[in-house]
DNA sequence: TAACAGGATTTCC
DNA sequence: GGAAATCCTGTTA
């Protein structure tokens, strides 16, 4: 069990996270948590999950609602989040096959392991150039896997111990100024042999042999997945040392405060989604915008994914989807699937990835679009992960006031380009909003304004939630949560590596004199306010 | 101790 | 010249 726990940390560290065309599309797995070796060491409950146990499906998300998860992971409350994940089958059964021990030991309800994510987005935030981790993660994957990220299309991990030491310790260490409580799993790395467990624990430390591990007689292998339920069902860990669970949607769509840890291996999946996705518009000569897709376009799309994924043609396609590409990146999964039983989902899932992907390539040249000054239309309309993952909500959770909240973010900016447009539309009360709002000398880059930044991060609140949110949208209130990390973002957006919350805060100041911005009316710390007409 | 406030100066575009 | 960065001193919670 530990080995299948480190092995679902280890996929995250090495899958490409994208959706390979041997995978069974009905592989669907949600994503509710992450776990950490924390707790390897409960006591034996009873195995009351079981019901919940699906012969393809492992769904976390149906864990209680306060099942607690422990993670020194921070945590992000980001709407529930249903990926619909086909991963290739053989690297299945390479796992399962190393975790034969395992898999005999289980009981009827034979669970696969958990699956690593799809490619998911990996900021909002676009950063114009790679980390020296980015890049070194990089170069790590290009020597080991002789050069290609192909060879990371499908999460084929030799998991021998070595393996899963080596991409544990290329996670790059938190960053150290950085207000996140969360230790970098490097942190959790050791020596050459062990991978120590939880350093944040007071008092013992737990160092986990792989090798052991993977030599583990089935005899001692807890059936069923047990000793991971036991882990998301104790809540002490969290309670002990005041850590929320985390949502592992948060991967998708809140990655901001894992992303220091996560960042390498989230590019490498983008990276790898957006290869694929070159290689097939070339192929069908289509945009990579899905937006801008005529019907016919949107028929050669569809075809080419139901064959890239082996799932039966459909009959009628034209009949059934009608829509242009703007019309179809609207479908909920529900309606992929009610036209499509057994295609329907992937095909929706390959399609969010495929709007994930362009969005970040919107992204990182967003100072291209920023330039061009192109109002909304050119822009995907779910472009952002606010909005990407509220589409893929509404398939498994109910909207709530926070959703709705989302969904007007999505029509208010996401990138500086409709930070700006948003400005210019609201009027010139100073006269300073529609003057920055022209031309390329507002938006992306170095020429960004501090209210249009942390706009922009406030668009997004699926990434940046956790750094900055709205406290009282409609009064322009927010709240900054982490003012290091959102004074690294702004020092990072103006190539300021020196910012810091004290000059990023003295140029916040600055606005009240020019009535930008001001404190609020209850002066609360980290609490500023949009004045009129700049929070609308 | 971190956040806050604001003056003064420098840097950048 | 304007905006932001930087540096500074002092105050507050």
């Amino acid at each position: 069990m530990q080995s299948e726990l480190i092995e679902a940390v280890a996929q995250l560290t090495v899958a490409p996270l994208s959706v390979s065309p041997q995978m069974p599309h009905n592989s669907q797995f949600k994503l509710g948590a992450v776990v950490n070796t924390e707790q390897f060491q409960s006591q034996t409950p009873p195995d009351q999950y079981a019901a919940y146990s699906y012969a393809d499906n492992f769904d976390l998300s149906l864990l209680p609602e306060d099942a607690g998860i422990p993670t020194t992971v921070y945590q992000y409350n980001a709407p529930q989040i249903k990926i619909e994940s086909a991963w290739d089958c053989s690297s299945v059964g390479d796992i399962q096959e190393q975790l034969a021990p395992v898999a005999a030991a289980s009981n009827s309800s034979s669970h696969q392991l958990i699956p690593p994510p799809p490619a998911y987005p990996h900021s909002a935030y676009p950063s114009p150039q790679s980390s020296p981790q980015q890049s070194d993660f990089a170069s790590f994957a290009y020597g080991k896997y002789n050069g290609s990220y192909d060879c990371l299309s499908s999460p084929c991990p030799s998991l021998d111990a070595s393996s899963i030491k080596q991409e544990l310790h290329i996670l790059p260490p938190s960053p150290p100024e950085s207000n996140c409580e969360t230790p970098s799993p490097r942190s959790a790395c050791s020596d050459s042999s062990s991978i120590k467990a939880e350093p944040l624990d007071v008092d013992v430390e737990n160092y986990i042999d792989l090798n052991s591990l993977l030599q583990q007689p089935a005899a001692e292998a807890k059936p069923s997945h047990q000793l991971l339920r036991e882990c998301l069902e104790d809540t002490t860990f969290q309670k002990k040392h005041n850590l929320k669970p985390l949502a592992l949607e948060s991967f998708i769509g809140g990655l901001a405060e894992v992303r220091g840890d996560f960042e390498p291996v989230i590019s490498l999946a983008l990276e790898h989604a957006k290869r694929e996705a070159d290689a097939i518009c070339a192929e069908l000569q289509i945009s990579q915008d899905p937006n801008a897709w005529t019907s016919a376009q949107v028929h050669a799309w569809l075809r080419s994914t139901l064959a890239q994924f082996k799932l039966p043609p459909a009959l009628n396609l034209e009949l059934q989807f009608s829509e242009d590409g703007a019309a179809l990146a609207l479908l909920s999964e529900e309606e992929f699937t009610r036209r499509l039983p057994e295609s329907g989902s992937t095909l929706h899932a390959q399609l969010e990835i495929w709007k994930m992907a362009y969005a970040d390539q919107l992204g990182t040249n967003h100072n291209h679009a920023i330039q061009s000054a192109q109002p909304a239309p050119a822009m995907w309309p779910t472009l952002d992960y606010a909005a990407a993952t509220t589409t893929t909500t509404t398939t498994t959770t109910s909207l709530n006031h926070e959703d709705s909240e989302d969904e007007d973010e999505m029509e208010v900016s996401v990138t500086p380009a409709t930070v700006t447009a948003t400005a210019t539309a609201t009027g010139t009360a100073t006269g300073t909003p529609s003057k920055r709002s022209t031309g390329a000398r507002s938006g992306g880059g170095s020429h960004i304004h501090l209210w249009q930044f942390l706009k922009e991060l406030l668009a997004a609140p699926q990434v940046n939630g956790t750094a900055i949110r709205w406290i009282d949208r409609s009064k322009g209130i927010f709240k900054i949560e982490d003012s290091v990390r959102v004074a690294k973002l702004w020092g990072r957006r103006k190539n300021r590596p020196a910012m810091n919350y004290d000059k990023l805060s003295r140029s916040i100041r600055q606005y009240y004199k020019k009535g930008i911005m001001k404190k609020t009316e209850r002066s609360q710390r980290l609490v500023y306010q949009f004045c009129q007409p700049y929070h609308q």
